[in-house]
DNA sequence: CACACTGTTCGCTC
DNA sequence: CGAGCGAACAGTGT
């Protein structure tokens, strides 16, 4: 699920649960979803507190009250779960944590593409990470110094999170969809207008989407994703949606509507 | 059985 | 060294 739209959510969730609250236990099922020694995590994490959170791109850093954060990532399948009973652990709920007031906090990863990590500074952490800044408060500017001279297809840069970080694979083909630019268009065949209209766009469709809770039902009806299938029926054009793959992912569009 | 999936990371080539 | 590319990672769903 969770592409920038998501994890939004995810943080205020996160800032509406658990924040302020002693962890009592770390319990984890599956250490490869660790990036450092299970040790690491609970000397960090037992008898401390969360303080905060921020958010770059799609990863989310828990502030602790020792300045050093947790990092999460959820991969393609995962989502924070806050609960009381431990009966209702949920199935995928690989690292749980337990808290003061008896409720419990679980990082459910299905498919176990998510991880935890430590960052002593969230700063250097992104940029040790090759993350761009988040990309709802990129500017133009540094959205175009970020897309530099690259070569390839401007979705694949469009997903690249040292360019924009938090796009991924359906924001992706929504955000050409709406600036009309093929995703296969080359940045070098691209002029100040159609850059301009890609990053319009960006900005557009994040914050359609956190307006509308990441629940895509409700997004706009000239919204691509609603008809984001082969053969769908363009909002557009009525136009057929055509599928290829692009850096390996599905990728949908509208052929007359989105230009090379 | 085959393939798809809203993501990242690794190893390889240029 | 950096960019680009394809495969790998793991599990579930159709």
């Amino acid at each position: 699920m969770p592409e920038l739209p998501e994890v939004h959510g995810y943080q205020q969730y996160v800032n509406s649960t658990i924040l302020h609250k002693e962890i009592l236990e770390m319990e984890c099922r599956d250490e490869r979803l660790l990036k450092r020694p299970i040790k690491a995590f609970k000397e960090l994490l037992i008898g401390n507190q969360f303080t905060g959170t921020q958010r770059i791109g799609k990863y989310l850093f828990l502030e602790t009250s020792n300045q050093t954060s947790l990092v999460m990532h959820f991969g393609m399948t995962g989502r924070p779960s806050y609960y009381k009973d431990a009966a209702q652990r949920p199935k995928f709920g690989h690292i749980v944590l337990s808290l003061v007031n008896d409720f419990q906090f679980a990082f459910e990863n299905k498919r176990k593409f998510g991880w935890w990590d430590i960052a002593e500074n969230i700063e250097e952490y992104r940029k040790e990470h090759g993350l761009s800044k988040d990309a709802r408060s990129l500017s133009l500017e540094e959205f175009r110094e970020n897309l530099s001279n690259r070569k390839t297809d401007i979705k694949k840069v469009i997903m690249d999170q040292s360019v924009c970080a938090g796009v991924g694979n359906w924001m992706a083909d929504e955000i050409l969809f709406q600036a009309q630019v093929h995703p296969e268009k080359k940045l070098a065949d691209m002029d100040d207008q159609q850059v301009s209209n890609v990053y319009k766009a960006l900005q557009d469709v994040i914050e359609t989407a956190i307006d509308n809770d990441a629940h895509y039902d409700d997004f706009p009806k000239n919204y691509l994703i609603h008809h984001r299938k082969e053969g769908g029926s363009c909002p557009q054009t009525g136009a057929s949606i055509q599928k290829i793959k692009v850096g390996g992912r599905s990728t949908y569009f509208s052929p007359e509507w989105q230009k090379k």
